[in-house]
DNA sequence: TTGAAAGCGCTAACAA
DNA sequence: TTGTTAGCGCTTTCAA
């Protein structure tokens, strides 16, 4: 038996380059002999590695992990395995992540980047190894993006709001330095200027994605305004800071404010009252995101595309009709 | 200037092998050019892959991903790069990935299985690639196990609910697949036997680590028995199932029942009541199972040790004082 | 259809 | 200390 007559038997790739005889026989010896191929003899030889980075910002933020799980699904089930690399928000952590997943090689990458910002993410276009962002797009839009339609989330939680009769709606930010953020604060300008008479409606920034930096936000909100009937919240970390902001106020949610989340992250409906918010479809994101990076990996497609996966509002026990409809009680008026 | 050299000069590992002078021109010469040695030509020279398989059951599960970042976190530090497989709980593709892991070459595999009862994960103890198990154990007891002690947090949980008066204590597990059910159960065992008088507290088995699965278990409790006035749930995602099993049976949390979780999962403290429970420390549960397998592959261990790290009892608003201590409003009777 | 041979890029052993 | 050489295990071209 020779060995380049063995390697032709076990390539899948290219059948009846063999004798099904011999084939029979090599995968017979293979067994026996417990044999598989040197991923290492056969990368160097193919100049193919078989495996993608996969870069996330925060394995910890609920949002991530479904995510992962389906980039991880469609990538094994194409025969690559995923090099898994956490920048923890860190930029400097991200450039070296990603400068060492492509001295290892990886074949493409798929990055849900640190900031809008990035200069080693948006390095990654035009380069040798091709790259698909999730979830987090960056400024130059250079890349290939594959995230939820969280503009047309935003407007639709807007829509439910004026429906219930909330004409005093403001919305409290995650960082500015996601594209999330600006994403969903232009939808919420844009929605409420549209559907809301009047001035235009408050916006605070909170520093983070987080229940501390949405408190805070909110906090500062409800000292400088006290007819706000509505907040639209960055994501559901942040609604949860607005929870915690409004009962420091002594306000209830939702009978004296009505509050939005957005990504439906587990455990929204266990909260009190049960977040009303915008799911955004986390696994079918990954698993778009991964599929998006096959097709460039085969040649198939070129340019930065943005696909926009649908979003869902999910209504639940954290927005109720507005008081403020009846004049005579107006939102917080009531306690001033 | 020669490869050999060059190799020399950039290699970190034995210093000094070269002049300070070649070396410095090696290395600016590799900047130049931008020059990285190629992995999978080292690794087939070398018979080092540069990574280790990381098997986790479920990414979704709130316990996972910061155990897996505390795990990424010492890896990568070390050189080592994280090849992540989620099994989905399933033994089948636990079987298909780890067999997939070692035909990679991993060096060393860190894995959470699907069951304790695992075959192919019990394979791997005196195979050729080092393992270490994290969080879940398998019966064998033949690898290594890094996780948290849960037997005494268990066991603090039970002192605390017996120092706050209740003596009818019932269980609710995870699914009895998963050596942290059958640690807990014992546990619980042991400490009502040794600090409750009477007859063995109930303990009700849920088939999943979720909530609908601990709802079903904890419904089934509250149809048998009228009297319990606590229950330790065999994780926080079961404690949510009592809390929905309990309002359904028209009974309230603490002042009815007082309910103890396991984890210390994110939002523990944002749910009503907020869960007492017994904190486990996962992120270190990580970094320290990651230590381990870099003491193996490094020779400088062997045998099946267990690192239990220690657990902390979060005392919150899901436990009071047993009504059932003033004999005339003895717990659930009060309905009956 | 199969055999033979070359070579992917590196490092380790040996020679100078 | 540096140069030279061989070979890791595979795939692929070319020849039979």
């Amino acid at each position: 038996m020779h060995p380049g007559t063995a390697s032709r038997a076990l390539d899948p790739s290219l059948p009846d380059r063999v004798t099904a005889e011999t084939k029979r026989k090599v995968e017979d010896a293979a067994r026996e002999l417990g044999y598989a191929p040197d991923p290492a003899a056969r990368s160097l030889r193919t100049r193919r590695s078989g495996f993608v980075g996969v870069v996330v910002p925060d394995l910890t933020n609920p949002v991530i992990p479904p995510i992962v799980r389906g980039i991880e699904q469609v990538l094994w089930s194409a025969g690559l395995a995923c090099l898994l690399a956490d920048t923890d928000n860190d930029v400097e952590r991200e450039a070296a992540l990603v400068a060492e997943l492509q001295a290892r090689r990886c074949e493409g990458l798929i990055v849900s980047t640190a900031t809008r910002h990035s200069a080693p993410v948006a390095a990654l276009s035009g380069g040798p190894v091709p790259t698909v962002l999730v979830t987090r797009d960056i400024d130059a839009g250079t890349l290939p993006f594959v995230g939820a339609d969280d503009a047309s989330g935003v407007d639709r939680a807007v829509g439910y709001l004026t429906e219930l009769g909330h004409d005093r709606i403001a919305h409290v930010t995650g960082p500015v330095e996601l594209s999330t953020t600006v994403v969903r604060e232009r939808a919420f300008r844009e929605a409420t200027e549209r559907r809301v008479s009047g001035e235009p409606a408050p916006v605070l920034h909170g520093e983070a994605f987080t229940i501390p930096a949405g408190r805070r936000a909110a906090g500062d909100l409800f000292r400088r305004r006290d007819d706000i009937t509505a907040i639209v919240a960055g994501n559901d970390m942040i609604a949860l800071g607005c929870y915690a902001a409004l009962a420091e106020a002594g306000l209830r949610c939702p009978d004296d404010i009505s509050i939005v989340g957005h990504n439906d992250m587990p455990l929204a409906s266990s909260l009190q009252p049960p977040l009303t918010t915008v799911a955004i479809p986390q696994y079918e994101i990954g698993r778009e995101a991964a599929r998006t990076l096959l097709d460039r990996l085969a040649g198939e497609a070129s340019g930065a595309p943005r696909v926009l996966l649908e979003t869902e509002l999910i209504v639940r026990g954290s927005t109720a009709p507005s008081r403020a409809a009846a004049p005579s009680t107006h939102g917080l008026r009531a306690r001033v």
